[in-house]
RNA sequence: CGGGGCGUGGCGCAGCCCGGUAGCGCACCUGCUUUGGGAGCAGGAUGUCGGAGGUUCAAAUCCUCUCGCCCCGACCA
């Protein structure tokens, strides 16, 4: 493809609407343009780059033996119903109705649809297992989308889902999935990691996530550089210390801390570290109940574990009013000991402590020395608690890393979810009626190109790895002369018949912009043709990754080129 | 939905406080020169100043409403 004929409008200067490098970077390099908030067109440039995902993606899953479909967009209201989803889903659920004044919803996921499907088709276990996935625009009509194709409302998403008749065969499907999923991401030349990853109310069964490692990702995770232990800091498990403190009880002790409020104020105006004093936090659940949670100075509480611990939905914490009431004090003072009416739940790490410092429930108050058991009781103690770096791992056999990663993929056993509540089911060998076990299987398209930009890039611009990269090889004839121009014109060619996608710079620029250029929009390998070069019979090949020059001769260039691609392409 | 910010030529911005009829850089068009890291000179085209209403002799500028967008938070698997 030639630049002249390639509709790529490359932008010298950073948009004022984007932050992230990623969304910065693809409106430059002319791979996106925003039509409305949350809403892009892809650029060819940005659609090479997905078709290229999108087909990794339908290779591997097709190996694996899922089957393509594709399903509308728009799906009736009544089937979000039976399901409670309707309702359920609230605003993100984007909703209109046709001329007849029936309900309709763009879909942002379509368990509902296929299971419709299958409840219509499928009669018999001998149809099953049966795994199908599409390739798909979706819609979900987020609160804030930001960081262009990184949280878009329209955007392209694989959907996979699986029926089987019985839970080894589930297990087996959604197995088969989470291997496909490696499979693709290893193709793809991106980092990642497989972490698991939680399972919402739902509970129960499996979920993992596929993170493509970024910096600037949004989510947290933990690892287990050593071992295989992975998992989303919203699920990680923390083991229950195993180290008792010892230090003989101390009489408990009021102190005056005036304006104290912070655990840093009460560390810096008592002398203590944080890990000697504990947070009460109170929580106001979805019933309306309030609930004391002890977590240690130095800790996180992880709300995701106290929801599913207090079997709530929602969890906030108390407002000021309420912890006025509930603690007779303002915020910031909130402590166990005397508190009434109230659930006292402990994170694991209290059990090991002895001569804590709380709040007294007093303005411009804390107690030394407090000690459970002695002075407040605890209705339990379990793991409320964020995992962090150093913590070991929940088996103690390891030591967890922390990572940021990009949620590109996800893999979810749904069990009989919605096959209970649509009736969807089949007759086994002996006549008689189940649901079908389901498993769904996710992995943003758009998402994991702005993840790979976001993992791949410099201040020039993006450097994509060779296997998703728009075009292997940017050929930069970069002097006017008739020689250069006939080189180049014999290399693209060559190139093309070798196999190689070639960007040809064919434009009537000067050398810097061409340069500029190619470096913004990453090409894996540019060819530079001058004549300084051409004076020793060499053009130089570089690499944008490192930016390495190598001075080839032309002939020797595209066997070389071959064997850089093919290895770029199984690493 | 709460908080903050921004809408001025294709892009990035100044002008707004203190009202007087719109400017800079880049990009674009023409010509000449130039050509290994975003060229020089000369000439040229491009604006309902997001929209509506109001105040005023006069509004990009002040007031009211409204729409859009960005950031933080809440939210979301």
């Amino acid at each position: 493809m030639r630049t002249s004929e390639l509709f790529v409008p490359t932008l010298r200067e950073d948009p004022g609407e984007a932050e992230v490098p990623s969304h910065r970077l693809m409106l430059r390099a002319g791979m996106i343009r925003k039509v409305a908030a949350g809403i892009y067109t892809y650029l060819p440039l940005g659609l090479r780059v997905i078709r290229k995902i999108e087909q990794i993606i339908r290779e591997e899953l097709l190996r694996a033996g899922a089957q393509e479909l594709l399903m509308p967009i728009l799906s009736p209201a009544e089937l979000w119903r039976e399901t409670g989803r309707w309702d359920f889903y609230g605003k993100e659920l984007f909703r209109c109705r046709d001329r007849h004044d029936r309900e309709f919803c763009l879909g942002p996921t379509h368990e509902e649809v296929v299971t419709d499907l299958f409840r219509r088709e499928v009669r018999s276990y001998r149809q099953l297992p049966l795994t199908v996935f599409q390739i798909q625009t979706k819609f979900r009509d987020e609160i804030r989308p930001r960081f262009g194709l990184m949280r878009a409302r329209e955007f392209i998403m694989k959907d996979a889902y699986s029926f089987d008749a019985e839970m080894t065969g589930a297990a087996k499907s959604y197995q088969a999935m989470y291997d496909a999923y490696h499979r693709i991401f290893e193709r793809t030349g991106l980092r990642f990691r497989a972490v698991e990853a939680d399972t919402g109310l739902i509970g129960g069964t499996s979920s993992h996530e596929f993170m493509v490692l970024a910096d600037t990702g949004e989510e947290l995770i933990v690892y287990d550089p050593h071992g295989t232990y992975a998992a989303n800091v919203e699920r990680a498990e923390v083991p229950p210390p195993t180290e008792i403190s010892i230090e003989p009880l101390q009489p408990l002790q009021k102190v005056h801390t005036p304006g104290a409020k912070t655990v840093e104020e009460v560390c810096a105006l008592l002398g203590a570290t944080p890990d000697r004093l504990v947070k009460t936090l109170l929580y106001t659940t979805d019933r309306g109940t309030v609930v004391a949670v002890l977590i240690r100075g130095d800790h996180q509480a992880n709300e995701i574990k106290i929801k599913r611990y207090l079997g709530v939905h929602d969890l906030a914490l108390a407002d000021a009013e309420t912890v006025q009431a509930i603690t007779h004090a303002p915020p910031g003072f909130a402590g166990p000991i005397g508190l009434s009416h109230v659930r006292i739940l402990a994170d694991h790490a209290i059990r090991a402590m002895r001569n804590m410092i709380v709040g007294a429930n007093e303005a411009d108050a804390h107690y030394i020395n407090a000690n459970w058991d002695r002075d407040f009781q605890v209705e339990a103690f379990a793991d409320f608690r964020q995992a962090r770096a150093g913590d070991p791992t929940p088996d103690r056999t390891g030591t967890l890393h922390c990572a940021r990663g990009i949620e590109v993929g996800h893999v979810f056993m749904l069990g009989t979810k919605y096959s209970e509540k649509m009736g969807a089911t089949f007759l086994d060998a002996h006549g008689s009626e189940h649901f079908v076990i389901m498993g769904c299987y996710g992995i943003g398209v758009g998402r994991t190109v702005a993840a790979a930009v976001e993992q791949n890039h410099d201040d020039k611009g993006i450097i994509w790895p060779i296997p998703i990269a728009p075009f292997h090889v940017h050929l930069l004839p970069v002097t006017p002369s008739d020689a250069i121009a006939h080189l180049t014109e014999t290399l693209y060619h060559d190139l093309q018949r070798a196999g190689i996608d070639v960007l040809w710079d064919d434009r009537d620029e000067r050398a810097g912009v061409k340069f500029n250029d190619a470096d913004l929009l990453g090409i894996p390998y540019q060819i530079i043709l001058g004549d300084k070069g051409l004076a020793q019979g060499t053009v130089d090949l570089k690499e944008r990754k490192t930016g390495r020059i190598e001075k080839l001769s032309p002939s020797s260039l595209i066997s070389s080129l071959v064997d850089k691609l093919s290895m770029g392409a199984k690493a």
